[in-house]
DNA sequence: CTGAAAGCGCTTACAG
DNA sequence: CTGAAAGCGCTTACAG
């Protein structure tokens, strides 16, 4: 069995809780005594019962991550962000994901995080009225990211004037007609993958802004992932006229919308300028022109607000403290003038191509 | 402050004993008193706590995962696919993300384990002694992934045969020349990602087997990784005489591979083929030739094979059981017969072109 | 600076 | 079927 604080006592020749305090360098220890007592506590290979710790104290040291699916790039990148930041704490994470709605569900009814985590970081999730009570009724801090919460810490990205940004690259170039690859909330929110609407409503807010009227076949939306980019790249290619630009609201939507549009014989940029949104790894290798949004900046500063609240002494309100993440456009080689069309340009119009 | 057992029993006119047995369903309750009893619980909204019942049983009901970086496109799907059996088993997952060298060896050297998960799965690390005695040490069951172990449970893929296949698909296409991206063990060595060298080794046996001597600019290796990939290619392209197919290691080695020739102004597959090795979500839009490896079906093996020992009786001693996931080749448009020879092909040599 | 003892909130033999 | 009590292994006032 493993070695009990008990025996280190004993063995040390002095009570349990001066070996409880030699350990965790708590004042009212002689240096020798404290020395001694962590010599013979690595020779055994004592380690605290964390099981008794935090039932005595009533901390766990851990924070909980809530996630809809592992496997999505974005949630890769969080995760990796904010454990670096949990782990440097010397806190330990515990990782739960949602997966389907069923899941969400249970995970939200069975109270999960009662007593398992100090605080919550919440990553991408359209909380429903009950879910945020019940999260709030855990008395613990808690971080969303990806949205501003008004109950919550929340770390997020401006998407609309991002999405303006990559839009209005666009029109530089002299595009009128640019289509949407937009994230359908109806089939993310199963998932609780949070659709940013205010992707949509940059676009709409730039073309409106540049005289332009939107049109229909041109707004197409699906779930946020390659399979969904391409089924909208595909419904927008039977619209009666076809854009010459495309903004798509994610990377892999875009990467999805690319390999239809290659299919149907047609070239990017040559017939349709592309561009995305997030900075995907591989968005260097398919040269495709994006929005950098600093994914793992964000998780770290999720986990730096929670880490935050976690150390302030106000008991249990957190501070609702609200952290925004700057993005960028990054240039690449999907994005090109319209055909026949230069009128911004007064220098080489090709110089992007490839 | 959070409702405890004992408020239940008293509310329910019962011993906590009797709150215990009922809550769980233990045997020894009547069926009255036990809906009794629940209906109190979850109106008071009773949620026991976790710390006090893992201390009283000693198990924890929590299963860690170690992973050297959770941002990799293989580990999201390993954790999701574990993460989803895990989960429907009622435990919950610990994320143990390693990062870099200082992190691993910090990970093994303070025990962080002991106590806090009552069995683990370790994700494609390729373990030192120490380590391996570390994780026996605790005596709980532990499963590896990515490699055959003999101490502990392991699940993996026939690395040697998945890359003769692919490197055969090569020579039954009618390359001669056939280069190799490899996964440089040294490099990875640090944040513990296992390199396998058994698809070398693959590589090596099926060119010997075909009669053909190595070349030494063609086998160039390089960090796992989309940018790795495209150094490698880099290297491989100022060989004295080009390889006219490739087989890369890994998906992300491809995908940096392609950038590169591309990039180089050749044309894949027609001037260079390119296998890989994953079946990455992003080969269909690049149109990859690769090896599929199941790698959910492979998290979802491991964790099955973690819960029998859980749940097996023998205390300690987890059966050391193996299972072995299938790979196959998965063709797409990366691959073609090498300009001007068509040995092989009686048909349309052809056919593949896109 | 050090120790004895209560307490954290469960579970589990043991009696009845 | 039900209850009283010991025990899990720590931490933390409280005395000294």
């Amino acid at each position: 069995m493993t070695v009990r604080i008990e025996e280190v006592a004993e063995r040390a020749r002095v009570a349990v809780s001066t070996v409880s305090r030699a350990l965790r360098d708590l004042p009212g220890v002689s240096t020798g005594t404290r020395q001694r007592i962590k010599d013979i506590a690595v020779e055994m290979g004592y380690v605290a019962s964390p099981s008794a710790a935090r039932l005595a104290t009533g901390v766990t040291g851990t924070v909980a991550v809530i996630v809809p699916d592992a496997t999505k790039w974005f949630f890769g990148q969080v995760i990796a962000g904010a454990g670096a930041v949990l782990r440097a704490s010397g806190r330990d994470v515990l990782l739960y994901e949602l997966g389907d709605e069923e899941g969400r569900l249970r995970f939200f009814a069975e109270q999960r995080l009662r007593g398992r985590a100090d605080g919550v970081l919440v990553l991408s999730l359209r909380l429903t009225e009950a879910e945020t009570r019940t999260l709030r009724d855990l008395e613990i801090p808690v971080v969303v990211l990806g949205r501003r919460s008004e109950y919550f810490g929340s770390v997020f990205v401006d998407d609309r004037a991002a999405a303006r940004t990559a839009v209005r690259h666009l029109l530089n170039l002299g595009h009128r007609r640019i289509g949407l690859l937009g994230i359908n909330d109806d089939a993310e929110v199963t998932t609780g993958s949070l659709a940013p609407p205010s992707r949509v409503a940059g676009y709409r807010q730039c073309l409106m802004g540049a005289g332009i009227d939107e049109v229909d076949g041109w707004q197409q939306f699906d779930t946020n992932s390659v399979a969904g980019g391409a089924a909208a790249m595909t419904r927008m290619l039977s619209a009666p006229v076809l854009p010459t630009a495309v903004f798509a609201a994610s990377d892999e939507m875009a990467f999805g919308a690319l390999g239809v549009v290659r299919a149907a014989g047609m070239s990017v940029p040559g017939d349709i300028s592309i561009v995305g949104f997030d900075n995907h790894d591989l968005s260097p290798v398919l040269g495709l022109t994006t929005i950098d949004q600093d994914v793992q900046g964000q998780g770290r500063a999720a986990a730096g607000l929670l880490l935050e609240a976690l150390n302030s002494s106000s008991p249990t309100r957190p501070p609702q403290t609200t952290r925004t993440v700057d993005t960028h456009l990054v240039l690449r080689h999907s994005t090109r003038p319209p055909r026949g069309n230069q009128t911004h340009f007064t220098a080489e119009p090709d110089k992007e191509e490839n």
